[in-house]
DNA sequence: CGGGCCGATACCCGCCGGGTATCGGCGGCG
DNA sequence: CGCCGCCGATACCCGGCGGGTATCGGCCCG
């Protein structure tokens, strides 16, 4: 499987080969080997390289999450194995002094485990929980993909555009997405890696960070949208102006759907009464939120 | 990894051994191997027999995982490369005549492919979404384990309790939980196979699918909660008392969260539709569910 | 104290998965 | 129009891994 996945991604034989480390030839047998198995045609061989037919696109997909899944039992395993401590996965450049509050509460707890914070680069929380690279992560509803796991809501917050601060609107009170939309269209979109981590050709700034996306903001070449409590983490040259219309941003603390550690059950647990407390704490309203869903 | 799910499970090589269809020493083997890679001890051997260590315990469930992802894998390539219809498995006996509503609902759509409807015992359907199996699933809320899964909502219902048609309560127009827990209570609780498909010891009546469930109601042996629309198939002798109190049934359209094919991308879209249409047309309201959620 | 159960070890074999060398076929370019 | 080069398939060889049988060592129980 982890053969084929390499065929159908490269779409050639020989490169395949190379990224896996073996020669061409048996790599053609094994994948013959496998189409026979299966009793179909996975690939469409031309002079020029190689096509997927439906039934491939079907084992691709099917045999990414399979071998997410294998990678995922070995690594968390080894963790049991040697004690160590739960993996927690952040975006790179996103923790909010919220994230350290929960991490301090949890600390407190009496048999709390320790926890490694681990950053990662944008959205690749995910796959880090589906191939057991982490336990847990923060993620940023409705930005990332919540299928094939569970999450408990930590907090709703706001949208801010950010913004260079000698900016005409960086003085406002708060724009609408209308307005924001209108002022992105002027400027060019800056390219992200994207899941293959390889930056797309096109026109705009490439960027592979928040540090180099907020370079550029701070020079005017470019806008972007934020939770409002990014202003934790901004330059100090970069303005947040709120947008009042744009949907709100959750932060979630998700785990992978198909059972649960103890450990991590504790600090979900943990997650849920801190989150619950910081909201009575902040509205004195009764908690309505708090309770851990399936997704 | 097939091979460490069954010496956990058996906790004995020998038997484990017999049921992999290998002689016992190269089992012995493998699991060293295995503990070998991973660097720790996953089984505690005993002179009766083998025990879980904790990263055996970690290594079973993310075995299981692993392994359905795999099996799924094969069978759904298997299935996409015959070009074989889609399998939808639903509980046995619990098929209402809205599901055949929205079979023919789907079949009317121009470009809908065939779909073939599959029986499974109770509780069995996650496990065939998991294990490939099957692509598509109707389940109830809350008894159905959603980890892992997506979903939409067909429709709520009011739950039931079964019982012979001559019991005292049978002519009453609705019961509380608090009565319907006091009746069962004298009765013994009938045993249902477990995940392993194995009945547990117990005093109860042993049952194996809603038919044998069905006779025991009506003689009076035992008493069941349901949804409401299982009236449609349920024996002439047995009354179905509204429970006023208990927590109304979801029925759901469930796929596996992980990717999904066009086949199933449609029926969905064409359950969604569904389900608003004769929601409205049941009460004339605006439709407030209807979209899929990620779970 | 002896027998039987259970897992580990010793040893052998066949075949699967890897390697190199080479072929066949198709495109593109001179 | 024909040749060259790229790409996947085939032929053939080898080593090691995964399977088998025979047997051992330790523990519980009678």
């Amino acid at each position: 499987m982890q053969y084929f996945v390499a065929v159908a991604e490269e779409r050639h034989f020989g490169r395949a080969a190379a990224r896996l480390g073996i020669s061409q030839p048996p790599l053609s047998r094994a994948i013959r080997l496998l189409e026979r198995r299966l009793g179909t045609e996975l690939l469409e061989r031309t002079s020029r390289g190689v096509r997927l037919t439906t039934s491939g696109e079907v084992l691709l997909r099917e045999s990414r999450a399979a071998l997410d899944a294998v990678a995922a039992a070995e690594r968390r395993t080894r963790r049991a194995a040697g004690a160590e401590p739960l993996v927690l996965v952040v975006k790179a450049g996103a923790t909010g002094r919220a994230i350290a509050a929960l991490l301090d509460a949890h600390a407190s707890e009496p048999e709390a485990g320790p926890v490694r914070l681990e950053p990662c680069g944008v959205g690749e929380q995910v796959r880090w929980l589906h191939d057991g690279r982490a336990d847990v992560a923060i993620l940023h509803l409705p930005h990332d993909e919540m299928a094939g796991l569970e999450f408990v809501e930590l907090s709703h917050e706001p949208q801010v555009a950010l913004l260079a601060d000698w900016h005409d609107h960086a003085t406002r009170d708060a724009i609408t997405v209308a307005e924001f939309d209108a002022l992105r269209a002027t400027l060019p979109e800056p390219r992200w890696p994207g899941a293959d981590g390889v930056v797309p050709d096109g026109p705009g700034p490439a960027v592979r960070d928040h540090g180099q996306l907020q370079a550029l903001v701070a020079l005017g070449q470019t806008t972007w949208l934020a939770p409002a409590s990014c202003r934790d983490v901004l330059r100090a040259d970069i303005a947040a102006v709120p947008v009042r219309d744009a949907p709100p941003i959750t932060t979630v603390l998700a785990w992978p759907a198909h059972g649960t550690s103890d450990a991590v059950a504790h600090l979900v647990a943990t997650a849920m009464r801190h989150a619950r407390t910081t909201r009575d704490a902040a509205r004195g309203e009764a908690a309505d939120t708090g309770s851990a869903r399936t997704s």
